[in-house]
DNA sequence: GTGAAAGCGCTAACAT
DNA sequence: ATGTTAGCGCTTTCAC
């Protein structure tokens, strides 16, 4: 009983025009509330709908109407991420107040799966287009960009064409983190970040270096690791920072996944220290996480959710007919102190 | 710039087909690389999709074959839960194998809205749609069920209609949480569960009571909370708990979000205790998670990129055109012992 | 190797 | 208030 009669071809209208006896155009009409129906028609039209289980076929109904459709697509890293997930779910919650549905796919990180899911969407009429870009190079994008597809870019801004973007205040985040743990005496201060090719990254090692030559402070140069890509490497990193002399006394992770890295690395330091009892070194990390509270990590949050929310209404508004300028969101960073930042430097 | 020229058509194929001088038939067939077309007529067609900007209409592709598309849909809960993102992850992964796309929608735990997203995604005549429901009820479904679009449940069985479904093994994980703090020398064991009346919660449950009956221990009967739905409330039920004179030596949360509330509770706790040393109860959680480890969290994990991929290989498969009766998938659990379940009752 | 005609299921325009 | 005709952009016959 189940998908056997996959094949079994779906009612049309024209069947249920002819079962209510009345012509195609009205049941269309009765079928979707407009007037001009006399109530008596309208409700034997929909009667013979349900009989037969009848349900609109949108496909012909946006091939008539424009062939554009009510999706919008989301092109992003792998929703395991909680970043990309969080972005993802307030992107969701926006669109839907529009009557808008999300198309996502990830992009796992190559620029080539990109471009080409950035293809599919475009074939499928997206109204508009969200990219979390893993690529550096969008010039693919910019026919598009002119042909009347909304795109939007998030968390990287747009490079090689003109269009919205929402962005994270990375420089300005990292350097209040910088100054924070400046603040808290550290000299010796460890910058672990992640590929620095990547915008968000630069701007956030930028901000934290801007902190540190503002301070004169040089002492943390030694300590500088870039191109960390995984929680793997991000482990190993800090582990081999811990065991420089001298350590660094404190440790600013630029990604989420960094951090998991370096409390992982943290967590085994602290194991086989236990007999010494020796203070951790500070840590901070860019991107707020859950449970950071319970671990008491301090953190250089943003509203993830909101990241979405701002994307989605920038596209609509594209979709709803606004001209101009592109425009560029940039969502503000704050420190969560929880602890792990205001270690002082032992 | 931007989307000033919304209305701008796109190009068609029979204007390509103009421009590279050939035939409507002629372009589409070139375009598709169909064989039959002379190398020079094929390239002149390209040619000419290029300077025109030309891109495939995927809708009106659709209506022509057959008005079903290539798009699978996914209602759950929000994606900002990491559960039903690592599966959405784990679905769109295979999906993409086979060249479909995943479009999602919350259903934000709401049997209607739950519903109408059903009706929007068989509108827009996805292949197979994905439910992880919050509604008891999918009588609706029936119908559709039988009418050639595979359905596939994920983490609840499906109720009142025989559908592909990928389960967890919820009661055998629960029971072995059971029994792991029994041998742990533990007999006031509370058990925090979310709404009893969902299949997966009710499930953990039995499996829960079924260890406590065989081993003859009911002394956490007092300790019994059910219906406790999000993060705050499993936080101060755990609170209430650990109040109790006597209090429970061990905790066993029922999902993700109540072992988040307990931890919150526990880490309160100990803030408040750090002068007298008072050893936590042990805790047990269901579902893995982020960080557990460096949490030192003991678990019942399953793989829930798993769940999704087998859900998606189950929809694939009835795609191609299986058919047979329905199947049911059970994901099985096993406990990782991190140190928190381990703790022996005071 | 190429083309002309038909039509997927619907809605827009124009009758009646 | 209801019906008729045309056509969205493509693929599928079936001819040439």
């Amino acid at each position: 009983m189940p998908a056997d009669d996959a094949n079994v071809r779906r009612p049309t209208l024209t069947e249920v025009a002819a079962l209510a006896g009345v012509s195609l155009k009205t049941a269309s009409r009765a079928l979707n509330r407009e007037p001009n129906v006399a109530p008596s028609t309208g409700r034997r039209v929909r009667d013979a709908a349900d009989t037969l289980g009848y349900r609109l076929n949108g496909i012909a109904r946006e091939l008539r109407r424009g062939a554009t459709s009510s999706l919008v697509g989301l092109v992003s890293g792998d929703l395991a991420n909680p970043f990309y997930s969080a972005v993802a779910s307030g992107i969701e919650r926006e669109l839907r107040q529009h009557g808008l549905l999300l198309i996502t796919a990830n992009n796992d990180e190559d620029a080539e799966l990109e471009r080409s899911l950035v293809d599919a969407f475009l074939e499928r009429r997206v109204r508009a287009l969200l990219v979390i870009p893993s690529a550096d190079d969008h010039g693919y994008l910019a026919i598009e960009g002119n042909r009347g597809v909304p795109f939007v870019f998030l968390d990287r801004p747009p490079d090689g064409l003109s269009a919205d973007a929402v962005l994270i205040d990375n420089a300005g985040g990292a350097r209040s983190a910088g100054e924070h743990l400046l603040a808290g005496g550290h000299r010796r201060i460890a910058l672990v970040s992640d590929l620095r090719h990547m915008a968000p990254q630069k701007g956030r090692i930028d901000g934290f270096v801007g902190a540190m030559r503002a301070a004169g402070n040089d002492a943390w140069e030694p300590y500088l690791r870039t191109d960390v890509h995984d929680v793997r490497h991000a482990e190993r990193t800090v582990r081999e920072l811990l065991a420089l002399d001298p350590p660094p006394t404190a440790i600013f992770t630029t990604n989420n996944r960094l951090t998991t890295g370096a409390l992982r690395a943290l967590r085994d330091q602290q194991r086989n220290q236990e007999s010494d009892r020796a203070t951790p070194p500070a840590l901070v990390g860019f991107d707020d996480f859950d449970l950071a509270d319970v671990l008491g990590i301090t953190v250089v949050a943003h509203d993830m959710s909101a990241i979405g929310r701002e994307a989605a209404r920038l596209a609509y508004e594209r979709i709803s007919g606004h001209t101009g300028p592109a425009r560029t969101i940039v969502i503000s960073t704050s420190i969560i102190a929880r602890g792990s930042g205001e270690r002082s430097p032992h």
